[in-house]
DNA sequence: AAATTATGCTTGATGATCTTGACCGAACTA
DNA sequence: TAGTTCGGTCAAGATCATCAAGCATAATTT
């Protein structure tokens, strides 16, 4: 499905997506035209799912993350999910398997605001938050083999 | 430190990492040198800390994920630490408050795949994994505000 | 086996875009 | 008030992206 050229491709991109197309063609040893056709068809196949900027959330204030466990009481689940989905300050959350239901990222700028975010959805949940201390690995890639 | 046209730049790239200056500056009511002047700036500020692609892990054949909670094993904890940034396809790590030390998401194409992972992981810590079903909120920005 | 088609590449021309430098005005500072 | 800084515009030359045409190779058909 991916060949050698379009995970080289991929690889330049997440790494700088602003490059220009001669450049990158350049670096892929492929002529712009190809390399054109090659990122049209990433696209249309989905696997490159959007060119996008990384935004630090420090930088907008949001200087502290959490990670909450949501656990829906008997009969709320879509009112939770709903709940969860309108609140901006959860910016992921993944429905999973197990006792947890939910499992989101909070980013939050102050424990007032984390307290008020959490007592929202107390309401109709039991949830487990753990706040974040460091990151010891960034979002990435897996391997593209 | 942000204004508004700051944001709406912002949001614009979010979407559209790729739009050219001249219809960004349009968009924005800048002439294009301006807003080019305010990308460096946001880069220089590390407001934006990239340019990026999103790339769909299905279409890498990583149909399934996980999140993992790590609690290290005693004196195992920088050991785990490593292994955890070692493991590529753990594509993000937080350190944490409470029992759990680590959470972490995990791409994987098969069971086997995963019992492999975890299987390492094992040696050095108590694991607990929920597999992802769905993702009711993808990534997004929480408010610019 | 020969002919045909499809795929993916290159080149070079053209038109669009980006960057640079010169300049302007508003807001702050001495 | 005069000077300085900051952020903006405009216009040019430099750079880039896209398109059409043509070529080579591999797969498919006859």
């Amino acid at each position: 499905m991916l060949d050698d050229l379009d995970r080289t491709i991929i690889e330049i991109l997440v790494h700088d997506a602003r490059i220009s197309l001669k450049e990158l063609s350049n670096q892929v040893g492929l002529s712009s035209p190809s390399v054109s056709e090659r990122l049209r068809r990433l696209e249309e196949k989905k696997v490159i799912r959007s060119f996008t900027i990384d935004i630090d959330p420090v930088a907008l204030g949001y200087s502290l993350s959490a990670i909450v466990r949501v656990r829906p009481l008997p009969g709320m689940l879509h009112i939770v999910e709903k709940l969860i989905q309108e609140t901006p300050e959860i910016t992921e959350c993944d429905k999973v398997t197990g006792d947890d239901c939910f499992v989101g990222k909070l980013q939050f700028r102050t424990m007032e605001q984390l307290d008020m975010i959490l007592d929202r959805l107390s309401e109709r949940a039991e949830t487990n938050t753990s706040i974040v201390k460091s990151s010891p690995v960034k979002r990435r890639l897996p391997p593209l083999s």
